[in-house]
DNA sequence: ATGCGAGTTTGCATCGAATGCAAGTTGGCT
DNA sequence: AGCCAACTTGCATTCGATGCAAACTCGCAT
């Protein structure tokens, strides 16, 4: 093997802290040179450059170009997956996943991030940032899916549980893309954002709140 | 410019019959490779070389590797808009999504092509392909958005009309993923396989069929 | 029919992402 | 101290993709 693996739950050793320096270093140092010189015109080479690292080793640290744009990408369905975990029995699916949305929104400090402006930014005009992220999106979509149909055995079979799923990342993603697409999507006002984002996803699904169970 | 570009909607002259026995003689090729020694083995100057054309020529056919396994890639979304464009003045905005969604799984010769089936097999191992499927997808999410809410106008506000259509693409490529990604999709025959996205697709949709007018 | 010109094809050179390989180097642990 | 495994790094290589300039082909007006 060439590259760094994560490690367990104890304490860092030196070893694991130094790694997750270099880690850092290199989401910075590619987000301040994707910001000032574009994406395409900043080489991996560069990016390792810029952290004190050798070109070769940036590949054990990201799998790709596009993926330092992608740190923890999981953040969103964990969250979702816990949202699910701790939900009053009295709750349905929509219910349920609509909170979920709520508790990510709020606590959802990568919104604000230098990185977010950047990552949406390329995603508007970088095809191998754009694909990067939907694959991010459909691997949070199969994973939610996957936990509902869990949470609800009677209630959702796989199949519906995905379209479920589907939907509300689908209507999630879809009105993301009209408000953040825009432009002056920067200056927006996160918690107006939110409601936007909030209001129309509740109309699109509101048909599965009664119709959840067949 | 160094690739052909499509032309006049006249008669084919010699120079466009060429060109598209071309692409398809590329398209052909491209199948038969990936299908022979898979995606990542086969690389774009055996493409060309098989279809007997320079490998540069290959870029002015199509943009890129991927692009090959996506050729009118926004028939989709033409047919959602044809659909929305003859709508009945009664019909909702859900109506005439559902029933555009319909027109699509039945009339989408596609499913059943060689290609389609490559194409699905390689939508699961290749991420490059992956991507570039999800963001067909994306694109034929937006125009579908776009299109209703200019045939709604009063009606739903493009936030809104966005997070429909991403719900309504959602549901069915999430039931889709679960119905047809599990193994064993490759081997069946084409009717049975129709007779599977058709029920998928009732499934994924059937919420806001009960809802539907609303 | 002839020949001009736009549209195409192609080879060549180049760049950059990505990977295998084979040393080196470093940190963890006894 | 010293071994072992994990990690780093440079080197060479493959392949996708693009710019460029020279050939070539077809459509069309004369």
């Amino acid at each position: 093997m060439a590259g760094p693996g994560q490690h367990s739950t104890s304490q860092p050793s030196l070893r694991e802290r130094k790694q997750a320096r270099t880690r850092q270093a290199l989401i910075e140092a590619a987000v301040e040179l994707f910001e000032r010189q574009g994406y395409d015109e900043t080489t991996v080479a560069e990016i390792a450059a810029a952290a004190e690292i050798g070109t070769r080793t940036f590949f054990g640290y990201f799998a790709g170009k596009e993926d330092i744009l992608f740190p923890d990408s999981d953040a969103r369905s964990r969250a979702t997956i816990a949202a699910i975990a701790d939900r009053d029995p009295a709750e349905g699916p929509v219910d349920v996943l609509l909170r979920a949305l709520d508790t990510i929104a709020e606590s959802d400090a990568d919104m604000v991030s230098p990185m977010a402006a950047v990552r949406m930014r390329l995603f508007h005009t970088v095809p191998a940032v754009r694909g990067k992220a939907l694959q991010v999106q459909l691997a949070a979509q199969r994973e939610i899916a996957r936990e509902l149909h869990k949470a609800f055995p009677g209630e959702l079979d796989q199949v519906t549980a995905a379209a479920l799923a589907g939907a509300l990342t689908g209507a999630v993603s879809g009105a993301l893309d009209v408000l953040l697409g825009e432009q002056g999507a920067e200056h927006a006002d996160p918690a107006q954002l939110q409601a936007q984002v909030r209001q129309a996803t509740e109309r699109a699904l509101r048909p599965w709140r009664q119709a959840a169970g067949e």
